[in-house]
DNA sequence: TACTAAAATGTAAACGTTTTCATAAATTAT
DNA sequence: ATAATTTATGAAAACGTTTACATTTTAGTA
């Protein structure tokens, strides 16, 4: 059963003071090097290891840092999730998963819960519902630190990690005007969250710096339902002048897009090429296979994690940054 | 900052002692109703949130749950968590997500973790190289409550929740023999991995059942490397003895073989009919579409987490029983 | 009514660390 | 050598609960 061996019980054995032993495992402490040698290895030998719970309740620190994602289940989030985990797991930190389903009362409510756990920090990205940092702010109050990613919300002195939008967007669009494309169609997302707007506003900078005219109906709006792809693109497939490119804010879109159209008898590339954004696993595996912008979403976990765990340790004079990753175009033959 | 409410600040309001506060917190905890109305109250009043830390040390139990899976961002386990976290949060368990990179030096370590963090039960699926349960032993010996999902481990006294993979690969193999598929061909995976073998024994079942001869070359076995498959398919492609149907033991090597037979002018499924397992995501939005097994993966993370939050309530007279799910056929074009 | 059993409350001792403050030992400066 | 620092150690008090045990109150029974 239980073994039990307690910092006490180290002590007797090395024949020293609880305060020393505790010294001896902490990084920073001032304690001469040979017995803290005398004490760790005494420690090994009694197998000894250290009660969390005990020290989170002297110390107020829990090495658990609480990440809140919409949905743990779509792939970049468990991408980013495992970027996360990963660097945690490096600086000796452990991660406390929640879900808001996109819904702002459950968030509020598990942000909640990670501030009864104490958690030392929080790395969020906001539910769609998300517009305001209220709570975000209770925590900040609390010595929680707190870290944004992707879906970031305005807040004063709080770090965040994103991906360049808005380069993307241009990517995406300067690629298929290199390729020669002329008529280039957009689909995008729900202009509330900052990331469609951005990559919508590369998409429009691009074409301006080509010189190419925009007619109002060449961006279609679309609330990221797949099967609405049909019946909007519809009338433009349809109309004198049809598009000769398509530019969607997401595979999913790019995806139906392209099967829309296949149906319709038209070729893709030739007839039209498509970019999707997000560089799904899916997108290498359809036919034809969709040139799309990779969101850096491991790197994304990784460099939050990072941010946050720096925030720590550097305590005050920490400054709060915004870091921004560069998307990547990968080129598939919806583009060649 | 932190308001630093405590059970005592309450005593004092409510005016009882410090035991019957935290009784009034307790659910199954022999009190007056009346009292625990009122100190619920005085709670409510001064904003009281308990420190988990200080019961954990207390009690020892900390309503953590600690999650082992190889890795998060695999759409299965993806959705498996998704299915825990979202039971465990509606009991009031929170779940700390710990990955184990298909490694067992890494899955130890992180078991270690989990054992000093006391976490109270870990839901665990074996890395690839996990062939033994040793240091799952040593948690339930210090009364760490341990379920398997998908990945299970042979061990005493420990519940598990699978899926039917032998009826996942009957049902898919019976629905190609009632299209009238004759000679049907199976992708196999890793067959060190029960699942894989039960996924084939379910295939020779339905076979021999409906008295097909199986020649020995009909089943390819695939270390899950979708590149593969071309030049495992290659040679009984072009045999005399084509196979009109393949069931492959996942939705990758599915897509892949089907990419493959098109390549070759194949027509799939007038040709060859494909059946993959996973319902992956992709497999409707590929074309042709993929027929696939439904492998439960929401299901099982929901069960996973209610069987062992139930055993833990349950203590001694709990009985560990292994939850199978039922596969689900999704009929698709790929076998139309 | 008095007596017993059950239920409700209180007292106080843990749980295993960390950390403040005090003290002792070692180092440096004078 | 002595005083002034610096460095290492120790003693003891937290941290905020839970829980065993003791006590009081209430309800039940004869």
């Amino acid at each position: 059963m239980k073994s039990k061996v307690t910092i006490r019980d180290i002590a007797k054995a090395a024949n020293y003071s609880l305060a020393t032993v505790s010294r001896a495992f902490d990084e920073d402490s001032s304690i001469n090097e040979k017995t803290r040698q005398e004490i760790l290895r005494a420690a090994n030998r009694l197998n000894y290891s250290p009660n969390r719970a005990a020290s989170a309740l002297r110390s107020g620190r829990t090495n658990i840092i609480g990440v809140v994602v919409p949905e743990i289940d779509r792939s970049f989030f468990a991408s980013v999730v495992k970027g996360i985990e990963v660097e945690c797991q490096r600086r000796g930190y452990n991660i406390l998963i929640c879900q808001s389903h996109e819904s702002l009362d459950k968030e509020k409510e598990v942000l909640q819960t990670l501030l009864r756990l104490q958690v030392d920090g929080v790395i969020i990205s906001a539910s769609m519902e998300t517009h305001t940092s209220q709570f975000l702010r209770q925590l900040k109050d609390n010595g929680i630190a707190v870290t944004f990613f992707d879906r970031v919300i305005e807040m004063p002195e709080v770090s965040s990690v994103v991906l360049n939008d808005f380069n993307g967007g241009y990517k995406a669009t300067n690629h298929l005007i290199e390729r020669g494309r002329q008529r280039i169609l957009h689909i995008g997302g729900d202009q509330r969250l900052q990331i469609f707007k951005q990559r919508k506003e590369g998409y429009l900078n691009a074409l301006i710096q080509a010189g190419l005219i925009i007619p109002n109906d060449q961006v279609i709006e679309c609330r990221l339902e797949p099967q609405e792809v049909g019946s909007l693109l519809s009338p433009v497939i349809h109309s004198d002048k049809r598009p000769d490119a398509i530019f969607a804010s997401n595979d999913y879109l790019a995806l139906a897009a392209i099967q829309f159209l296949q149906k319709l008898g038209l070729k893709i590339p030739e007839d039209i090429a498509v970019v999707g954004f997000g560089n799904s696993s899916f997108t290498e595996l359809v036919n034809p296979s969709i040139t799309s912008i990779d969101q850096q979403s491991y790197q994304m976990g990784l460099t939050a994690a990072k941010v946050l765990i720096d925030e720590k340790k550097a305590k005050d004079e920490f400054v709060h940054l915004q870091s921004v990753l560069e998307p990547k175009l990968f080129i598939r033959e919806s583009s060649q």
